[in-house]
Formats: structure tokens, sequence, C-alpha cells
RNA sequence: GCCGGGGUGGCGGAAUUGGCAGACGCCCGGGACUUAAAAUCCCGUGCCCCGAAAGGGGCGUGCGGGUUCGAUCCCCGCCCCCGGCACCA
């Protein structure tokens, strides 16, 4: 601890009265005092309940944005709010730091990954610092350094001794212009998430995840995430996609001797006697099984040839015409033992259930499009509740609701009752089984690019694919490489890498040259700041118990689907391999909306920055010409609508970019950029600055006891708490009218922002409240104010605003702190708490209704009774002329809120 | 198409989830201070109507119904906006 007395100094050559609100001068100040005395460093102190508090790293592109700012910002709130109210507060940042833009900048600016990776890292982490944010840096993490990668490395091979990590020959979504392979949650509308052009197929080897191991557990572990927003949690239930059916063998009308069935899913098994016809993913190897031999031969691989060629955006697009063609092969329905056709058509899909389905046009839209199409029979097998169907149908009737029909003994069952009957009857049978069917799939981790974890396997000639042994971690990146942006990855073009030796048999070998997915380095990273310094393992399962699992996640909705999931995923595994103990990694997630700005187009120069705008007569600063003012949109550098937070704050502060980010609109919800908002915080920080330096000379003659310094407002609600144990001074007189009204205020305050910031992380309406204490603050003669027990009140209220004011405003914050004669840190002070004896209004002023309408308001001493209050509103003159002449009939009491008078005449 | 979230003054947004709609901020208007301006401080500000004024009345939370003494909030039926998923059998 610094000798007390200490930062006094720091502050005592602005403390002055006269002195005007610099922030740059004071949040240099502070974030130096910071720095230099630790404040932000945390260990773990089994006295206090934890609090882990976490904002999703950045990727280091450069520099922060104003969504950094946002999301910081809020983290920060939260992570000084809860270390104020006395919780062993976790919170680290660090860097996601592999990934293609770094590998992009080495291609185009000749500067080597990890050189502008670094310092990147180092510019924005000075970016940072510079909004004051109470980060432990001692424990940053870097994913691109071997101290991490190593453990990344270490976790493939513990999957892969555990089956959870496998290679397999899949095709592929590659990206041509990125020249890399895309997870399927990359592509988006069938184009790269990052550079939107279009994806084409490709076979290769590819390095997998099993996420679908996880499938159930990853689904049913949804329901307990009841401090997940709900939009989250349906988008993680959809992408797993859990489907409940059968699976049920259609016999070859011709089986070949290796082939007698056709195996099929279906959720739909109620309608297995309208299956009219079969068909076939283009991709199946059944395919060519079927048509060897037959005439129908040469069409059918045509079609296949010419369908797997597209990509498969285009190909799956739901308005994609259904095309197909008859393979001249039969199956026989299990049920009707009718032979039906099977087909192959290019909307079934190979990856899901078996590849093959039964076509049910009656009760299929896809099937009935297709049936109509190629002329195939339509059997209608569902009659609806009304009993209003009838063959030829015009459409398919796809509701679960009705009862079956042409269904042999089936006949007559509702849909629900008939599912069950009819897979019962499969199952014993023995030509089928109930199953569940997921959408999710296996989660490709391979990717052609340098700049990524090298996967630690070695293929040897003799012994096949061996894994490198643990003792040899990590598998280094080599530093030494071409970069072309041309062909084949620049690790496999790196000879050095590449030839190494078996590890079992000492025999040459070549190393594998793909990397992984950087989502692998974000699925544990907030395992690793438990233990950022561990050399032993990923994580210390005694500092990751302590600290887990995160209590506040803050991060971008982008990240619903991806992020999130394989975080999930990834928890799991690493609790099977006994590091951790806890099954979900987030217990609370706040998706912060994006920040967004109004966008300016010039017809000559195209979008236009806002400093390229005469906001005079919207007009181009360049040209002259009107400019068109466009909607409002996320902030981006291809519309140009964008703020530089650094700007921000060489002009306003930190303080003020944190306050209107916080301000402008609840966390949740999209936040629209306003240069006048962002004046409209720096002038209130403004005014508590002047309103401080204005009372503190007057309570500056009380003596500050800085054992208790914010106990006057701190103590007094402990559990002996009574106004015994308040240190301000009983005064001799009855306190003033000023001072109750003052103290009431303040007490409301502290509830109120407590309140907002700790129930709903309502940030916009605590600061609303602390302007609403401000204002109420300047109301005050405090001139006129002698007394102890004025003064002491006074003290209370300036003590009890810088101190709620500090998770918003740490800066000046802490100044003010200073200012009125406080020599430690604020960081480490208690939060205020409220008495609640000082909330009791005396008088209460009920608005009187008259037929639900409010008529008058009536003001009446606040320990009325119900009688007494209506006795007063029906006494009130201006509810007499509304109630004059007609008879009441009712009248309606809400406990010293309302009166409400029936009357009628 | 399915799922989720929304629709409140000129604007961003409040409203203890059935009890004074519009807190707070922005914008705008007025005043004080100033030689003047900026800054600062104070006051006003949903819309419409009556009134010279003090006051008073009506309307108003996307639209139409309903429940209730009373609805931004609950129910039914629509309209619109944003986001996600989308041939998953």
């Amino acid at each position: 601890m610094p000798a007390s007395g200490q930062y006094v100094r720091f502050a005592a050559g602005i403390s002055h009265m006269e002195r005007n609100y610099n922030p740059q001068e004071i949040e240099a100040t502070w974030q130096r005092v910071w720095a230099e005395q630790q404040t932000f460093r945390v260990t773990e102190d089994s006295s206090r309940p934890k609090f882990y508090c976490l904002e999703m790293f950045p990727y280091p592109s450069g520099r922060i944005h104003m969504g950094h700012v946002r999301n910081y910002a809020i983290g920060d709130v939260l992570a000084r709010f809860k270390t104020m109210r006395g919780y062993n507060v976790l919170h680290p940042m660090g860097w996601d730091a592999f990934g293609l833009p770094a590998e992009n900048a080495a291609i185009e600016q000749g500067v080597h990954p990890a050189q502008w990776t670094t310092q990147n890292i180092r510019y924005m982490r000075t970016q940072l610092e510079r909004l004051g944010l109470s980060y432990d840096w001692s424990r940053e993490v870097t994913t691109s350094e071997p101290e991490y990668y190593k453990w990344n490395q270490w976790l493939f091979l513990k999957f892969f001794e555990k089956g959870l990590a496998y290679k397999k020959r899949s095709a592929v979504n590659w990206c041509p212009s990125c020249e890399t392979v895309l997870a399927n949650e990359q592509v988006e509308e069938g184009r790269c998430w990052r550079c939107e052009t279009v994806v084409v197929q490709k076979e290769l080897e590819q390095w997998f995840f099993r996420i679908t191991a996880y499938a159930e557990e990853l689904l049913s572990g949804c329901d307990q995430l009841s401090a997940w927003p709900a939009r989250v949690l349906t988008m993680q239930r959809n992408w797993i996609g859990r489907s409940i059916g059968v699976e049920v063998d259609f016999p070859l009308a011709e089986p070949l001797p290796d082939l007698p069935a056709i195996r099929i899913f279906t959720t739909r098994q109620d309608t297995i006697f309208g299956a009219t016809f079969m068909s076939l993913a283009p991709e199946s190897p059944l395919v060519e099984r079927l048509v060897e031999g037959r005439p129908e031969a040469r069409a059918v691989r045509e079609f296949v040839a010419r369908v797997s060629r597209q990509e498969k955006a285009l190909r799956t697009a739901a308005d994609r015409e259904k095309e197909g063609v008859f393979t001249g092969a039969c199956a026989v329905n299990p049920f009707t033992l009718e032979p039906i056709p099977i087909w192959v058509a290019n909307f079934v899909l190979y990856e899901y259930g078996t590849g093959a389905i039964m076509a049910v046009p009656a009760h299929d839209q896809r099937d009935f499009e297709f049936a109509s199409t190629y002329g195939i029979l339509v059997r209608l097998v569902i009659q609806n509740p009304e009993g209003t169907l009838r063959e030829p149908l015009a459409a398919s009737y796809e509701e679960q609701a009705g009862t079956l029909v042409n269904s042999g003994q089936f006949s007559g069952l509702p849909v629900a009752e008939g599912k069950e009957r009819i897979a019962d009857f499969i199952e014993a049978s023995g030509i089928g089984a109930r199953t569940v069917n997921f959408r999710l799939r296996d989660w490709g981790i391979s990717r052609q690019r340098y700049w990524g974890t090298p996967i630690p396997i070695i293929y040897c000639q003799k012994c096949g694919m061996v894994p490198v042994p643990e003792a040899d971690l990590p598998v280094m990146l080599p530093m030494d490489v071409p970069f072309t942006g041309k062909g084949a990855s620049p690790l496999a073009q790196a000879e050095a890498f590449v030839k190494t030796t078996c590890p079992k048999c000492k025999g040459p070998a070549r190393r594998e040259t793909d990397t992984m997915d950087t989502f692998v380095d974000s699925s544990w990273y907030f395992l690793r700041y438990c233990s950022p310094h561990e050399t032993t393992r990923p994580v210390d399962p005694a500092k990751v118990d302590r600290w887990m699992a995160v209590d506040q996640y803050i991060g971008g909705i982008e990240h619903a689907v991806l992020h999130l999931l394989y975080a999930r995923f990834f928890t799991r595994a690493v609790r099977d391999l006994g590091l951790v103990k806890v099954d979900e990694p987030f217990t609370r997630l706040l998706t912060q909306g994006m920040v967004c700005m109004e966008t300016y187009r010039c017809e000559e120069h195209g979008w236009l920055l806002p400093a390229e705008v005469n906001k005079d007569g919207w007009r181009c600063s360049q040209c002259g010409k009107p400019v068109e003012r466009g909607r409002v949109e996320k902030m981006s550098k291809s519309k140009k609508n964008i703020v530089d937070p650094e700007h921000l704050i060489a002009k306003y502060g930190a303080d003020t970019a944190r306050l209107f980010s916080l301000f402008a609109a609840p966390p949740e919800k999209d936040l629209e950029w306003s240069d006048e908002g962002v004046e409209g915080a720096y002038r209130f920080l403004g005014r508590v600055w002047r309103l401080v330096h204005e009372l503190a000379p007057l309570i500056g003659r009380q003596q500050v006891s800085e054992s208790a310094p914010a106990a006057s407002v701190a103590a007094s609600q402990s559990a002996r708490g009574s106004a015994k144990t308040s240190p301000l001074k009983t005064p001799q007189a009855p306190p003033s009218s000023v001072t109750i009204a003052l103290r009431r205020l303040t007490h409301k305050t502290i509830k109120k922002v407590t309140d907002d910031i700790e129930q709903e992380f309502q940030f916009n309406t605590a600061i609303a409240a602390l302007m609403e204490f401000v204002n109420g603050l300047y109301k005050v003669d405090a001139k006129k104010m002698r007394a102890n027990a004025e003064l002491s009140a006074i003290r209370e209220a300036i003590e009890a605003l810088v101190l709620l004011l500090t998770p918003f405003a740490p800066h000046i914050a802490e100044e003010l702190w200073a200012a009125t004669g406080h020599a430690t840190t604020l960081a480490r002070q208690p939060w205020p708490r409220y008495e609640a004896a000082l909330l009791q209004e005396e008088v209460l002023t009920i608005p009187v209704q008259v037929n639900g309408k409010v008529r008058s308001k009536v003001t009446i001493p606040a320990d009325w009774d119900r009688d007494q209050i209506i006795e007063a509103s029906r006494a009130d003159a201006k509810v007499g002329e509304w109630i004059k002449g007609k008879t009441i009939k009712n009248v309606v009491y809400v406990e010293k809120r309302l009166v409400n008078i029936v009357v009628e005449g």
C-alpha cells in the first residue's frame, strides 16, 4: 500500500476552486497512479465473494473503435461497482491475436504478421489504458504467443486421444479470395463472412472437432442459461436443431446382394402411407450403386455431376427450383407394399439424416413441387380437422393436425397418436427405430493459413499419422516463411518446418501444415485468465475453480452462435479432461447493441466522413454539393459513418466518452451516435466539477476521518445498522427541513443508482438519477448553511455523488475525491449504502381521479390512513366540482398512490 | 415461411410490469451575467381548443376491438420495422 497522503500530492495542484475541468490532465494523472500502485491487480481472496467480469477480447486490428469503447465501458462499470461492493473481482483483458488480417498485411505491406500484431497490440493497449479501464494487465493473454498456443496444441492432442479430434475427407466451403476453408458458420448467404466473396465447393482432408458428441448436452444446457438473452438461446437451439423421428428401411424392389434396402430418416412417419417415391442426395454413393448397368445411368451421372459442381449456397437456396432424375430403380413402401420410384433430387442434403428421404408429396411442400413437376402420384393420408381436403390437392397439407386416412389399420388416428403407433410398429417389425437427428455438424478447424496454431500432427510413411509428443510442444510457427498470397499456405512452402522426423520410428516425416481456426483460441481464453502464467498445464484447476464460471460476459450479438457455442463445447470437453468443474462457462450474458450513426453521401465524392460535411447547409466540404443524409447504420469504415474514439478522448476525455456511451441507450439496444449528446455528457461532468469545487471549501472545515470516509454513507446499513451507528453527528437542534430534504435526495439517489446497476444494467437511468441529484444539489443554497448537521449533510451528499459516479467516470471521481480531502484511491472505497428510514417522505401528493381521470391532487401527511386520504379527496374543491350532484358508486384506493372516485349520474 | 425483439413528444430514451404517460439528456425558446460573444446559471417546452390573464377543457404510447373503477402494461384481430434461421425431411 502506498503511504497515505501520496494521493493528495498528485491532486494537490488541481484542487483549487478556480481550476477548470481539464480531463486530459486529470485522466493522465490518475491512469499513472493506478498503474504505479497496481490498483487493479487481483489475487484470490477467499474472504470475499468472487465476481468474474469479462468482456470479449478484441482482435488487434490496429485501433479501437466505438464498439470497443461501449463494450468495455459497460464491463468496467460492473467491475468497478462489484469491487466497491466488496467482491473479489477478476477483470482481465487480452488479445485474439491470430487471424487473417495479419497475414494479409504481410502480403500487402511486407510486414511480418508477428510484428504487425505486436505493434497493434502495443498501440491498442495504450488506447485501452487511456479509457481508464480497470483491467488487471498482469493477466494479459495473447493467443498468438507460444505460451498460449502451446495449450491449444495440448488440448488438440487430448481431444485426438479421445476421438474428439479427427480427420476426414470432406467437401468444404472454399473462399477463393481468402484462399481458405470456411466453417459453415462462416458462410453467410453463400458468401465469405469476412470478404463477401462467393464461396465454392472443394474436396480436402480436414481436421474436425466432434462437437456433435455434445449436441444433446449443449441443447439441454440452454435451459439452465436463464440469464442469457432469449434470442441468443433461440439462435443456439436453432443451430443445434434437434429433431425426433424414425429411421426406416425401404427395401429395394430388386435387392442388390449387399444393398437390400435404403434407410431414410423422417419426422413424419405418420404420413408414411403417402410415401409415393424416394429421393436420394446427389452426393450419395447409393446413387451409383443403383444406376449401374441401367439405361438411366448416363442421365443420372450427368445430373449428379452438374448439381455437385454448383456451389452449395446457390443450390440450397430455398427458392431454388426442385430438380431431379429417375434412377430406374424402385423400392417398396414397407407399409403399402407398393413399389415406388427412387429419384435423385437436388434438394436432398447428403450430410443430414441418411442422405435419403421418403417423399410424401401430399404433406411436404418440397415433395409436392417435385411430384407436380415430374407427374408423380400424390396420395392424401392426413385429413384436416375440418375434413375439407379432397384429391387432387392444390397444395401440400403440412399442418400436424387432423387424422390419418388411407393408412390401413392406422386410419382414423389423430396425427400425434398415429406418429406413436407407427413408430411402435416400425420398431416391433424390426425395419427401423426411433432416432434423434441434429442439424449441428462437426466443427471443421483446418485452415490453410500461416497465422494460426499449427496442428501438432506428423505424417510418417511407416507409422502413418503420429501425434507430436507432449514434451515436444509447442510446435512453433516458423518465422521465416514466404508471404506471396498465392497457392498453398505459407507453412506448406516452408521446407524447414515441414521436414521432420517421426517421433515413433525416427524416420523422415512431414508435419501437418494446416493451422487451427482462430475460434479455437477464443474457446478457452477465459479459462486461461484464471492462471495466465501456468507453465505445466493449460489451467491451474484450483484457480479455475475459484473464478469460473464467468459471472458476467459482455460482447456483441454477432457471436451469438459461433463463439458462444464453441466456448460452451470446449468448457465441457475440458471438464471431461478433469480440468474444470463447471458445465457452462458464462452464467450471465449481455449482448450489447451496435453503435450506429447517420451516413452522408455526396454524388461526387461518395460516402463522407462526418467531418467532411458542412452541417450548416448539409453540403460536401470539398465540392459544396448537397449531401444526402442516409439512414442510421452501424458504424463502418466502408460507409465512413465513424467517430474515432481517439479524437473523442482528445477533445472531451475518456470520462465523457464512457459516460455518453452508457447514457445514450440501454446497453442491449443499438446506440445512435450524437455529437450533441456527447456535449451533454461533457457538460454534466463540468457541472459536477464546479459543484464539488464550490462546496468543497464549505465542508473542508470538517474533519475528514480517513478510516471511515465513505462510512458516513457506507456503514449505516450494516446488519446492526441503526441511526446510532451512523457517523453523522446527531444535530443539537432538530434537523432543518432543508437538511432532511437533502439527505432524502442523497439516499434516494444511492438507492436508485445501486438498483439500476445491479438489477438490469440500466446505466442510462442510473446516470439520469445522478443528473437529477446534481440538479437538486444546485438548488441547495449552501452559503446559508452553517449548522454542523447541515454541513454534514452536504458532505454526505458530495461524497455519495463522487462515489456513485466512480464506475461511470472514474478519473473525475478520483480527482474530486481528492479535492474533498481524501487521501486514498476511490477504487476500493466501499459503495455507499442508503438508509431506508431517510427515504420516507413527510408529505405525499396523491392524484385524485373521478371516473378514471385525474381531476385534482391532494397533499397529505405521509402517515395518513386510507380513510383520512379518501376524506381529504372528497373534500377537495376541484373534485367537488366533478362529483357535485352525482351518486358515488365506488371509491378505489391504491395504497399511498391514488384515489379514484367512481360516480354515476 | 418459421423463430426472436420492437413500435411512446422534433430527437435519444423514462415509467416501481394494471395506478399522475413523457424522468434524464439533446434540440428549441425566454431570462440573468457580460461592453459584447462564448461559457455558465435560472425558467419554459407532447398536441389541440377556450381565455387578455389567472386558469380551464379535450386528445394522446402503430391501428381496430375487448377486459377493468383505471391499460404504454393483460386478451383477441391487424399493420409496420429490426435481427436470426431458412429445401434439415
